[in-house]
DNA sequence: TATAGTGTGTAGTACATTATACACACAATG
DNA sequence: CATTGTGTGTATAATGTACTACACACTATA
């Protein structure tokens, strides 16, 4: 699913709930023309600037590096991670791309957990 | 040090062992105006694409990541495996951030060879 | 039925990115 | 000493990114 559709179809839903969640009010809170947004949700323009799609997230309740993904994007703060070791990072993941999920979960908790 | 001096001085060190490494020559045998590798050398323009960076490391012998990093850019097939997987990669990279050289190491070892 | 709110079409803008083209002065080489 | 090669200055441009402004027609509400 493209971007736009995904965010019309989170709006329109969390809509059915609260009349907040209009096209136009949405946009205004998170600090957009209105018709920019119409515009993102069918696809006709492409996604927003992460910063755009940080304000998205919180307003809509999804996880931000979903939709920044969706959008084709990386957060700023993950690359930045990356680019200060990078043969490291890059080796990493490189080695983590064929990896099942729960392998790379096992390896999250087990740093989490301090096992090194 | 910048991207800029970094080039140079590499490409100026080769350069003692091999007429070939004039800024000119690198520059075309990269695809580039000389004019323009030249304001690259100088930081008097931002470091080029991924693509000519790409060609630049493999001309010069260095590591392409970090060549990449020094210019503030990810690689775009790194970004690709994140993004295929944001959330799992997020957790990874935001728990990885603190931790030691070693560590990291260790875990690329670890998934190499298959002990997970 | 006036008013307020809704989504969208058309047009335009500001800025960054990623370069090229050409001319020039200087150095090295045959 | 003519030619070839060298690095650099100035000017320009094509493309992409990230939006705003405003008018319009439709819908719901009071």
């Amino acid at each position: 699913m493209r971007f736009g559709d995904h965010i019309r179809n989170v709006r329109e839903t969390l809509r059915k709930g609260d009349k907040k969640y209009s096209l136009r009010q949405v946009a205004i809170r998170v600090g957009v023309e209105p018709a920019y947004l119409s515009k993102i949700e069918r696809n006709v323009f492409p996604p927003p600037s992460e910063e755009v799609i940080g304000k998205l997230s919180a307003e809509l309740g999804e996880d931000r590096d979903v939709l920044l993904a969706m959008a084709g994007k990386l957060s700023g703060d993950l690359q930045q991670v990356i680019l200060e070791r990078p043969r490291l990072f890059a080796d990493l993941i490189r080695q983590m791309k064929e990896a099942p999920d729960q392998a790379i979960l096992r390896v999250v908790r087990e740093v989490r957990d301090g096992n090194w």
